[in-house]
DNA sequence: GACTGGCACTCGTTACAGTCGAGTGCCAGC
DNA sequence: GCTGGCACTCGACTGTAACGAGTGCCAGTC
């Protein structure tokens, strides 16, 4: 059986009145607070359909209904309109990004902005290395035995390690690697340098080799290996709002998934996808966070992707409004990085 | 009046079992566990001037008896001997932190080693950036108006700043202007620098005076105004280990706090203080943090301190326990920042 | 055929009473 | 000063009853 328009304006009420008032909704309350111009005996009938077809659920026989992850689903890509942003709001957004210094700024800037305009846990990707190019390498003597690598690349990330070498090495040969390294790896992307760096290490004169290869493992290592995404987090402290019934219990396994860097990646999803995506309960991979829905989306300078951000909260959410944000943020964001 | 041996005795009996079972403790079950040399009845006594005293007392009138926040105090100062570390926990904590790569991987290890050894949330202060030297300084071109300032500090922190010049420099220019800037600044004790930069741009000829003047605001925002502190932390799920009661029944004020890093470095304290510092309860100055206890210490290579870390959790902690790990990690951890 | 009003039914919630038992305070006695 | 005994308190638990929100179903209406 298809469901009419009317059992989908019905399902589309009782997602908006169970968000708003996080307690199942009966029949006679939705026909109160909606014009839907029928009895609640007819909204009964409607409901027994949308349960047996999975979108809502009975928590316990006598109490109303409350949409499941399938009932969400169908909400968000059928029956929700994107809220538009209020002027406010998008007042905030530019104000509250405007003032950044620098990419760890912007970073930071807009995990706490998300945090605070959805009201949900928010999660900011930094700029993928994989995605970047290098714009820079510098060497820093630090010892005659020791060097800092720096590796600036163009998406604004700055990369450092340090780098021990087998023999001392004078200032002026360091120079030399500079030039090298710069002249064979800069405007390249990092995903491909690997054979550029071993024909560094083929190329260069026999008494530097050993140096070189040095060199070139740390190189390796810090541009692809490493490949160390980082992450922003803000708005634990919003998992904690509404009931704790919310995440059956307990936010244990919660705040344990949000402290592994890997989980928080895969939860972002892949960077590719520049399009908005949203993960609904069970949806998630994650088992931890089975109880949890994702709003994300990419991010980045014009209609390149260099990473992703979004935000994570009860499946009961409000899908709209968090969608508007993390596209509106997200469009800020990589404004900004363009212009840079 | 004042307490004699055996009410101490039983003090330190009645704080025992209590963090070890979470439950009020009877006079009955402490004379079974611990061999007192009394009946409960003499117990009961010991018990009724103790809570006269403040140092315990009966959430319910048919319960056993809790230790207040004052209790706890005289347990830890008087009461407690530090438990030695297992041999395993020492090995544990030396495979730990042996292959870290570089300071933000000694500190992400530090913490999270910690939050694992103590059940607890740990929180580790980057090697402060007052109490550091420069080592050097680096100019990197990004375009011929924008430089990026990299600043590498003998602690091996790392802070990078984006300047933006006034009017296009050439490569060589910056070559002098590194020069300079490293000649007057290295060695230097960050706090010590505003009067040396301010003589720079003092010297500097009068055609590169403007642009020295905003690499000399950069300079002194990235080395002392903007003091930035940097803060890891790890074990947010322990706080969900035990009941909820022992944070008055909501972890909101807890994670709200924990994500201001303003409150966080208040919460460690003072830098100054080497000795290692317990803050019971109420004793603490933050509001949110009221419900919580914090152990703390400060650490650095040999007898200087360049940052503190500790562990935060429910005033019902194991104190001794808490106490001689985070003073482990701490010397551990010192020891590591001196051979580099 | 679709909608509606009415009605019986379910079941969670709340209130209340009663019992149980851990734990106490106090007191007389050693 | 310590101890055993005893009465008392009060939270936790159990069982019962009343309440009411919400449902499913059915007969009746348009």
């Amino acid at each position: 059986m298809s469901l009419d328009e009317r059992k989908l304006d019905v399902l589309r009420a009782i997602v908006e009145d169970y968000v708003s008032t996080q307690e199942p909704v009966g029949s006679k309350a939705l026909v109160e607070r909606h014009n839907l111009g029928v009895s609640p005996a007819t909204v009964r009938n409607d409901m027994a359909v949308l349960e047996e077809e999975g979108y809502i659920r009975q928590p316990h026989t006598s109490a109303g209904r409350v949409p499941t992850d399938r009932g969400y689903r169908l909400f968000v890509d059928r029956l929700s309109r994107i809220k538009p942003l209020s002027p406010a709001e998008r007042r905030a957004i530019e104000r509250f990004l405007a003032g950044a210094l620098d990419l760890d700024d912007v970073v930071h800037r807009t995990v706490r902005l998300l945090a605070q305009l959805t009201r949900q846990v928010a999660v900011v990707q930094y700029p993928s290395l994989a995605r970047s190019s290098v714009r820079h390498l510098e060497l820093v003597p630090i010892s005659t035995t020791r060097l800092m690598l720096v590796m600036i690349a163009d998406t604004g990330r700055v990369e450092q390690r340090l780098v021990d070498l087998p023999v001392p090495v004078p200032d002026e040969a360091v120079a030399d690697l500079r030039r090298m390294v710069n002249e064979k790896l800069v405007g390249k992307r990092l995903s491909d340098t690997p054979p550029l760096v071993q024909a560094l290490v083929d190329e260069v004169a026999p008494d530097a080799r050993n140096t070189m290869a040095t060199l070139a493992s740390v190189l390796l290592e810090t541009l692809v290996e490493r490949h160390e995404e980082r992450i922003a987090l803000a708005g634990r402290a919003n998992l904690t709002r509404g009931s704790l019934l919310d995440f059956q219990g307990s936010l244990r396994p919660i705040l344990e998934a949000l402290e592994e860097e890997v989980i928080l990646l895969k939860l972002l999803g892949e960077v590719d996808a520049s399009t908005l995506r949203v993960r609904i309960g069970d949806e998630n991979e994650i088992d931890n966070l089975r109880s949890t829905s994702v709003v994300s989306t990419g991010y980045g300078p014009g209609a390149t992707i260099v990473g992703s951000m979004g935000v994570l909260g009860p499946t009961r959410m409000d899908y709209p409004g968090n969608i508007a944000t993390v596209r509106a943020v997200a469009r800020y964001v990589g404004e900004l990085l363009g212009n840079n």
